[in-house]
DNA sequence: TTGATTATGATCGTTTTTGATTGACAGGTC
DNA sequence: GACCTGTCAATCAAAAACGATCATAATCAA
């Protein structure tokens, strides 16, 4: 990982919360601490970002998040260690130029970070995830036309719409309510259909969820185990859930906090 | 491999990416790190990128693509007054619980901030006007589906929008490159395609151009005169303009900077 | 072909960057 | 008070990147 590379991630993470920890910043680059505090008081130095004891702050505070998601930023902070790592492994599956879909969500939103370096193809239906990427990367982006629902940061159309039929992606990415032996499970009956249309365009179906996932369950089923190419969990995982993803030929990727991600095949 | 095909390859690594380390770039070339570290350094002294340790990055691109687009946000202060005292009109033509449309463009995005108070269901295809409105108005917001523009700010797709076609609109609202006696001007291909698509949801067609822009001409026309219901100005008019506008029985509203707008009805 | 010139790749010592360790310091809990 | 925990600066060794040098390979002119 480069020094500019850093810093474009370390800028890009300041931006979108009011202050990252330098605990953060290593999930999200994947270098030690004493690196990351030499990065933070170059751009301190720069002044780039404000330096503050734990981490950094963005140099304008007065920037509110404003009505753009609220409980959206509120979810962000929940379990956001575990959330960065899987995030992070999960951009390490990717390749420059590849095309990828991502659906909205907090997890999935953690992408944007280790994203900011790359130049990808992406397709997305998180208003927030395209506002950043725009923002802080090159990538391509492109969005799902629909209306904006507020809560989810999410576009929804109850049209077929055509842009999303038309994109197909090697890979997709999204998280998730809960995942059971019954498969990936989802609360909100709107986005299920959203969804469902939007696996339909990616070979490979990769899903992003933290531990505590394994634990909770919710009312509706997306999809089966057995569609789910890989899911990106973090070490919290259980010798149960484990096996239950081995079961249904699920490849298990487990993302370690503060150092190098290692892969755990099944099957 | 010529020494004038690496330069080819490396500038247009770094033109991609934000950074290229010396390592990608042999993978890249197939030669060895010396002669990569020798052709950063004559690309270094000709000005075409920047020497950075680890690599080389691109000779400009510190400007990120700022809050709403650089080439955008230079255009928005051109001739502001204007431009915000017509947006304003614009936004008063509208009632609360209309459907509108906006197509995007440096007029239109004025109207963000008279919309800020409002109620409306919007439809647009410009990703910084769905921006502003969702962090600043409790609008409906709709967007058009596809990849993001950046330089015009715009979201274009070359398929047909099921999510366009289906949205339906009272009035809708555009700017114009210049306006003539054939019709309203535009310069980019790729922009007509689009909005004369999106023109054919709205009864009527609202253009916002302040008054510089009947002395301009492009090459290309989106549609005739007649097809408008009416043009958004400023006092800057000339009677000649005015006069064209009246014989294709076009409302004239000329909005007047400073104070509360005024209306003179043509024909 | 020969010789001169230039470009390239490999080696090696130097400099810079990075990661781990250590101890210092502040704030909290028992 | 003793005992954690988290943050940080300082230090040092390992790794990476670099510059210089030299030998080899390619190119070109005579």
């Amino acid at each position: 990982m480069h020094e500019k590379e850093r810093h474009r991630i370390i800028l890009s993470a300041v931006e979108d919360r009011p202050v990252v920890t330098v605990v953060d910043l290593c999930n999200l680059t994947g270098v030690s601490e004493a690196t990351i505090r030499r990065d933070v008081a170059t751009l301190h130095v720069q002044n780039k970002l404000r330096r503050v004891r734990g981490g950094a702050e963005a140099i304008s505070p007065p920037q509110f998040v404003g009505l753009a998601g609220r409980t959206f930023a509120v979810n962000e902070t929940f379990r956001n260690t575990e959330k960065q790592a899987i995030a992070r492994a999960a951009v390490d599956l990717c390749e420059d130029g590849e095309s990828i879909i991502i659906n909205g969500g907090t997890t999935t939103f953690q992408m944007v970070h280790p994203l900011a370096s790359r130049r990808v193809q992406i397709f997305t239906n998180s208003f927030p995830i395209a506002e950043h990427l725009l923002k802080h990367s090159k990538n391509t982006i492109t969005l799902s036309g629909g209306t904006i629902y507020r809560e989810q940061n999410i576009i929804l159309s109850p049209f077929d719409n055509d842009v999303t039929r038309n994109f197909y992606a090697r890979r997709m990415f999204m998280g998730a309510q809960g995942l059971g032996p019954l498969g990936l499970m989802e609360a909100d009956p709107l986005l299920i259909q959203a969804e469902q249309k939007l696996i339909g365009q990616a070979d490979e179906l990769i899903v992003l969820a933290d531990s505590s996932k394994f634990a909770r369950r919710s009312s509706l089923v997306l999809c089966a185990l057995e569609r789910i190419s890989a899911v990106i969990t973090d070490e919290g995982i259980s010798d149960k859930a484990a096996q239950m993803l081995d079961a249904a030929d699920v490849k298990l990727i487990v993302a370690q906090s503060g150092a190098a991600q290692e892969e755990g095949a099944a099957s």
